[in-house]
DNA sequence: TTTAATTAAGACAAAAAGGTCTGATTTAGA
DNA sequence: TCTAAATCAGACCTTTTTGTCTTAATTAAA
């Protein structure tokens, strides 16, 4: 499973969001970029996606910056992951087929459908709120890269 | 799971071999090429790759072409899309740290190495002669995209 | 020995992904 | 009202992936 970085640095960057104090209140791309090691233009552009698909809240100007757009717990990692990846990353065929469909399986079918459901299910379980508690109370990683 | 167009060609293309009638020797590339509608000099240099590693042998010249190298049942499916795609894809961490590492783990680890371990046992359960077999006795689908 | 069929090699091009830069716009606060 | 700090917009560049083209080398068979 291979994210893009794009993806990889969204994940990144809501995390670290998610994991400040909650008295923050907008968090400037400038910080998330040099905390993360992520370069800024690029990482700006990925937020404003975010930001269009209604993940985060940005705003301009002194004192602006990014906050989540929602609870965490609201804050499916799933959703995050296919409205960068696209829809269908997670749904189609291992072998690369067009559409991976069970009334004209692949040779892989049987076996991959059971795991990718597997993956979909853990990752439509996860969200902001999980992982940044798990982040915050086992001091996980999330600034190295 | 999105694997590379390298990837899924030359998985199609062994697979299109291993399943020819034992009877035939080399297979013409430009007749694989043909039939599974990949562009034939990047199908070329893909299996050229795939004889280097030792997975196919290739012959030059008239009534040349490519045949396996073992038995299917010793081409083992996560072995060539690992030689392909790079030893560690299915060991990476999910959230792209530098090491997947249980003393050093991310928010999603004890999740993700559940099912990545799932998906490793399965890819290296299959071999060419489980799948082409399916494919043969089941129909299943191969040439279209 | 010639010819046709084939892979090998490598330059090149196109597309996609990843990244940089400059300037415009917005905002809070001095 | 001015200024500094921030996002937004878009042109541009670089690298990787994917694909094309031409030519050389090899092989079987006429
Ligand atoms: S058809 Fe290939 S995984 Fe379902
Ligand atoms: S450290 Fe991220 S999956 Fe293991």
């Amino acid at each position: 499973m291979i994210f893009s970085k794009r993806c990889l640095h969204a994940l990144r960057a809501v995390l670290y969001v998610g994991t400040q104090p909650p008295e923050r209140d907008y968090i400037p791309i400038r910080e998330i970029s040099t905390k993360l090691d992520i370069p800024f233009h690029f990482l700006t552009k990925i937020l404003k996606d975010l930001a269009d698909q209604g993940f985060i809240e940005s705003s301009r100007g002194a004192a602006g910056g990014i906050r989540l757009a929602k609870p965490t717990a609201e804050l499916n990692v799933k959703e995050i992951i296919e409205s960068i990846e696209g829809e269908d990353y997670f749904s189609g065929c291992i072998l690369g087929f067009s559409k991976c469909d069970a009334a004209n399986p692949c040779a892989l079918h049987d076996r991959w459908v059971a795991i990718k459901e597997e993956i979909q299910k853990m990752l439509g379980e996860e969200h902001l709120e999980s992982l940044s508690t798990r982040i915050q109370e086992q001091g996980l990683r999330l600034l190295e890269m």
